[in-house]
DNA sequence: TCGAAAATTAAACAATAGTTCAGTTTCCGG
DNA sequence: CCGGAAACTGAACTATTGTTTAATTTTCGA
């Protein structure tokens, strides 16, 4: 009997899948960007796709379901950026690095959406796994201010305190972003909110970034 | 005949019913604190006074009036630390001054309740009545913000975007404060965000706050 | 092209939670 | 202390919406 069990990695089949979960995952950002999850019905979701809710549950067993791998889109995105951080080198250029990704996640993949914040809802076994996630990002920021005022970088402020106002002036984003919005433009948010973000660090008013 | 039709502006009975409304205002923002709005039954919130949920409608009309009158709670907080304001001379300490009371505001009467941020499900008159109230006040900090770039106080930088970012790493304070949970104390948050956001704006490396 | 598997749908179901109402208890001013 | 008004309750009602199931259509590999 050949092996009818395990297909190749990636057939057709499952790549066809797993796009269709991506194009549910994005409806679900764009529907909560408005209303916020349990505002969002799976109507909204479904009517963006142009299918009817009852199709979604052959991709997700059910709506926190679909919550969760909002998160996880989102977690992945900053763990990337939290691993190619590591190749920038210095305290300073490397938080602004962060900053300016994270601004860009918060704006072209998110696109503003507050689902990915919704953590309340979900059971206790993927709460814990979203905010260990998250737990894990504020951590990496952490260790730059510290390691920044350890060398002399910046000046001797509370780390813990400094990365709270840097991740709510970035998660705050998506309260007021709308993509195609008049005004801001994403890629001058992200320097903006680095440089006015560092140079409350800095211990020396001369450009933050050398 | 006498004037029955208009008693005392504030008898023995309309008191106590203001103070019960206030009650059930403090009961739903302290219940929303945990799961937001949608998630926050009214069952949730007569049942931390006691009592049913269909007493509630002896106070408000239905639940998104219990969720405007946390709106306006905080609103009129905002209004009164602007006007307050007003009487601290140059624009420095005067957004040191907005920013320290606004994360008073956060911690003591919100007690970090994202309620009065949840503001999409509200009826469109209610919406706008409370949109239009937030953006006074932010209104009022662009305004001390540009006034201090004028003055050659602030260096020059997009009065929207730090004021954005401003009000994210206040707000943001509703995600993560927790009344008496340990380690960060409402004061020195306030002082701590302060400094910091300020010396995002000074020119100079010296105090902020002369 | 054929047939099985995947995708989707329509309809019914279930559970939650906001709302209403008639009746009961509590409160308080005269 | 009395009587009416205010406060509150229990229960029923309703609307929304997540979920299930059986049936139908579509897709795609052999």
């Amino acid at each position: 009997m050949p092996n009818t069990i395990q297909g190749p990695l990636s057939s057709h089949r499952e790549r066809k899948r797993a796009r269709r979960r991506r194009e549910i995952i994005r409806a679900a950002l764009e529907a909560g960007r408005e209303k916020g999850y349990h505002a969002t019905t799976l109507d909204d979701i479904a009517g963006r796709l142009g299918i009817r809710k009852a199709a979604l549950y052959h991709y997700f067993p059910d709506k926190d379901a679909i919550l969760l791998a909002c998160h996880r889109e989102s977690l992945s995105e900053l763990e990337r950026i939290a691993g190619d951080s590591r190749a920038v080198e210095g305290p300073a250029r490397r938080l602004s690095f962060l900053i300016r990704e994270h601004v860009r996640i918060m704006t072209e993949t998110l696109e503003g959406s507050p689902l990915a914040f919704e953590v309340t809802v979900l059971p206790a076994a993927a709460r814990a796994e979203v905010i260990r996630g998250r737990d894990r990002f504020e951590g990496v920021l952490r260790g730059v201010v510290a390691e920044g005022i350890e060398g002399g970088e910046f000046r001797a402020v509370d780390p813990k305190v400094a990365v709270f106002a840097i991740l709510g002036a970035v998660n705050w984003i998506a309260r007021w972003y709308r993509p195609g919005g008049g005004g801001i433009q994403p890629a001058g948010l992200g320097d903006a909110f680095a440089d006015y973000l560092l140079r409350g660090l800095a211990r020396e008013s001369g450009r933050a970034r050398p």
